[in-house]
RNA sequence: GGGGCCGUGGUGUAGCCCGGUUAACACGCCGGCCUGUCAAGCCGGAGAUCGCGGGUUCAAGUCCCGUCGGCCCCGCCA
């Protein structure tokens, strides 16, 4: 259209519109295309099925909350790469088609042509490049960068996903907190207007599962978990003494002021969804003002029910809800517990934005399904110096020098100090339950690059989804991935995945046994 | 692999729990009026057989079973 811009006629001004106050006449109009009507309304009025939207993903990214949420993810883009560039930092890509790693998510596969029967994977993180880049002396180094986990889907999950891939030679792990926290500072300043609070506060892992049962807390609400099972040390409470018994834990949450309003239904219902979480149940104290009441209270004793008063400092009307089992299932399901309570109840202010250090996690878990220890982080982290000793002894004990970045209970960005010589490398290997044969053969590259003189180096990725995600408020990573997939990983757009010509297979030397 | 919620005109919902005449409402769409239109108003209209399949019943959107799909969660995610 070509025409001169001028001031409505006084009375035809339209306040409903930004350009209300102007019209162009047209002096000219030319029809470029024609539009169908839309499937959905794009102007935000009302919420549209997301089944819909992902068919029409191109007409949903129309609607202004997603010109929006993609300008957001633009900036975060650019301040990262600025940031990087200005601190020294150089971007490196490293390949989509590597090999399959066995330890970790399930991987994504890519038949390799030219070797029937041979396939490449799609990283799930450019793990290993990294620490290659360090060998060779790109001190450092960043990528924004696609991984691939074929693992089923979250909220806050997508088969294929981005990471702020980060990795640094001569650090110890203090360095790498000091400026990954400038990096999240600076993205919540120039993205979104935000200060956060600096230093972000550090919590250990052990503490972090003690206090919030979670190693990713949501710090913005104050409600931790607290130990009673001393208190409890001499109950015939038989769950309660069963679990302490047992080498577990008695514990509870303090839920100020609930004790009328959480009825015995309610409490029922919040007894389901920790059972959702291994819990058998959920025991009840009511302080009223005749004194603490309880199921359980005869199988306690008035010792420890005053105990349990002082040390939950429970006012009249207070509720305190115990657990006892097994130490990773009272931590797991109060963790979840107070996550649930904090919403419903309105403790979280949703405006905030609370970082949070966590730290000295463990090096290795048991994997009962595994019958062997397998890494917390990843294989190449670095245990702690002080640990080394235990890798005969008592190699869950050891703790890693690896670090989480959470944010309002999300899991934002983790890394770690790596092995930078060999024999650490080895014997975590060697703790895996890797024969030296088959750590030669899936990992010979590495430890042979740690016998050129590999730089001390660490690193870390952040979810740059659920950054943006935080930026912008959406509660889905789907707000702010331009094409995802559904929960069952298929693009309702494009229809992938889908079969293939026979041609194709047979050129790659794949049959199929589809069942 | 498992648990839960949802699936009704183009869109969003109501109806389903307590089966029963032409499946309701809003927006959108089409036509007309209004000739300063727009995110205004008035009048009229088209459009769903209720995701799919089976069952129960004289009768099912409504009850039961199965199945497909979307979402949330557990498992899984070094």
């Amino acid at each position: 259209m070509t025409g001169q811009v001028r001031r409505r006629p006084p009375g035809t001004e339209n306040v409903h519109l930004k350009t209300g106050e102007v019209e162009v006449p047209a002096a000219e109009a030319l029809i470029l295309n024609e539009a169908r009507t839309p499937v959905f309304p794009l102007d935000e009025e009302r919420p549209v099925g997301e089944e819909l939207r992902l068919t029409y993903r191109y007409l949903d990214l129309r609607r202004p909350s997603m010109q929006r949420n993609f300008r957001i993810r633009h900036q975060t883009y650019q301040v990262v790469r600025a940031f990087f560039d200005q601190h020294g930092f150089i971007e490196v890509e490293t390949p989509a088609l590597t090999r399959s790693t066995p330890e970790g998510a399930r991987d994504y596969l890519v038949p390799a042509r030219l070797y029937p029967g041979h396939f490449f994977a799609l990283p799930q993180s450019p793990q290993l490049f990294k620490q290659l880049l360090m060998v060779a002396g790109l001190d450092r180094y960043f990528q924004i960068v696609k991984c691939f986990r074929d693992e089923d889907v979250r909220a806050d999950r997508q088969a294929e996903f981005t990471q702020i891939d980060v990795e640094m030679s001569f650090v110890d792990r203090e360095d790498v907190l000091v400026l990954m926290e400038e990096l999240v500072a600076t993205i919540f300043h120039k993205v979104k207007g935000v200060e956060l609070n600096r230093p972000f506060p550090r919590l250990k892992y052990d503490e972090a599962v003690a206090r919030y049962g979670l190693d990713k807390p949501d710090t913005r609400f104050e409600m931790f978990l607290g130990d009673l099972g001393d208190l409890c040390a001499r109950t015939t409470f038989r769950p309660f003494g069963d679990a302490l018994a047992s080498g577990g834990q008695v514990k509870g949450i303090k839920v100020q002021g609930k004790a009328e309003a959480f009825s015995r239904k309610k409490v029922d219902d919040l007894t389901e969804f920790v059972k959702g979480f291994g819990a058998k149940g959920l025991t009840p104290f009511r302080m009223t003002a005749e004194g603490l009441q309880s199921p359980v209270a005869k199988f306690l004793g008035p010792e420890a029910l005053e105990g349990i008063v002082r040390r939950f400092e429970l006012g009249a009307g207070d509720l305190l809800l115990a657990i006892g089992d097994s130490r990773a299932v009272v931590a797991e399901s109060l963790g979840r517990l107070r996550g649930k309570l904090g919403f419903e109840l309105g403790l979280v202010d949703e405006t905030l934005i609370h970082p949070v250090w966590v730290t000295d996690f463990p090096l290795l878990e048991y994997s009962e399904e595994e019958k062997r220890h397998v890494a917390v982080h990843h294989p190449f982290t670095a245990p702690m110096d002080e640990d080394v000793s235990l890798f005969e002894s008592a190699p869950e004990k050891m703790r890693a020098k690896a670090y989480d970045l959470v944010i309002n209970g999300h899991e934002v960005g983790g890394g770690s100090i790596r092995n930078h010589d060999r024999e650490t490398q080895q014997k975590v290997f060697d703790a895996l339950g890797f024969s030296p044969e088959q750590a030669r053969e899936r990992f010979g590259f590495l430890l042979e690059a740690l016998e050129f003189g590999t730089p001390p180096h660490g690193g870390i990725a952040f979810g740059f989804d659920r950054l943006v995600m935080l930026l912008t408020g959406a509660d889905s990573i789907r707000e702010v991935i331009a094409f995802p997939k559904t929960q069952r990983a298929q693009c309702l757009m494009t229809g992938a995945p889908a079969p293939v010509d026979p041609v194709q297979l047979k050129e790659l030397g794949l049959r199929l046994h589809v069942s």
